[in-house]
DNA sequence: ATGACTCCCAGTGGGAGA
């Protein structure tokens, strides 16, 4: 059984790119982030062509979420529930029995502004969420663009980004929450290569000398733990003409 | 170096992303 995440910077430039990677990639679910339409442009047709069932949840020009899966996915929930938000950023839904919590978290811009202050009230909101759902869904996978790059090792120079968004001491402790829930980092259950980022900025040639962040992560409940086999990013779409500037993360479990 | 690129909506420029 596979679960990916992966921001495809607009399914409207993307959809072609995102067709060929499941077709190389015939994961069990995916989420999506930043699809950037609204929801009467998903492109259902194709999806469902591919062999995929597809929930969604749009917006005109930022965010958007979906959900992909081979098996229809039920008790869909969009956004976090309890927390009113303008931003389509989440969508949750039961697949084969797991519970898959797909999430774009927000940018946060710099920590002195009112974009940081937004982040902090989504993050705490996301978690006080997700421990419901813990309880009512043992086997629970929490995946997306976090946002955050958790530790030093996952920033390609953290002297440069000591401080900065995606890095400041209070998104490393809401991530730390998120973990204290029960959930476990995937990406680090295993021996990775040293450098490695699921996101390069498109400027500086910044993928070329792998200079990046790793933001894009998939959590995992206690329960699921001991069937975790594998997770790993596929750099492989980033190397595309007119690519995401994010890599999709994937995880195995047997 | 308050940059660089890419996306979007707008509309011949500007905001946002990270």
């Amino acid at each position: 059984m596979k679960f990916a995440t992966w921001n495809v910077n607009s399914l409207a430039v993307r959809l072609p790119q995102l067709l060929d990677w499941l077709a190389a990639n015939p994961v069990d679910a995916l989420v999506l982030q930043e699809t950037k339409l609204t929801d009467d442009k998903f492109p259902t047709l194709e999806i469902g062509a591919a062999g995929y069932q597809v929930q969604w949840f749009g917006q005109k020009t930022y965010n958007g979420v979906a959900l992909l899966s081979r098996k229809p996915a039920t008790d869909v929930v969009k956004n976090i529930l309890g927390f009113a938000d303008e931003q389509a950023r989440v969508i949750a839904g039961t697949v084969d029995g797991v519970r898959v919590i797909g999430a774009y978290f927000p940018n946060g811009q710099a920590p002195d502004s009112e974009k940081f202050v937004y982040k902090m009230g989504w993050l705490e909101a996301l978690r006080e969420w997700v421990r419901a759902e813990l309880k009512t869904h043992e086997r629970l996978v929490l995946m997306g663009d976090f946002n955050i790059a958790p530790e030093d090792r996952d920033v390609y120079d953290p002297v440069a980004w000591a401080g900065q968004i995606h890095c400041t001491p209070q998104e490393r402790e809401h991530f730390q929450a998120l973990l204290g829930l029960g959930l476990v980092d995937a990406f680090r259950m295993f021996e990775q290569p040293p450098k490695s980022w699921s996101w390069w900025d498109y400027r500086n040639l910044a993928f070329r000398k792998n200079q990046g962040l790793r933001i894009d992560h998939i959590l995992v409940s206690e329960a699921l733990r001991p069937r975790v086999k594998a997770c790993e990013i596929d750099k492989q779409p980033r190397r595309n003409e007119r690519p995401s500037d994010h890599a999709p993360v994937i995880v195995t479990l047997d």
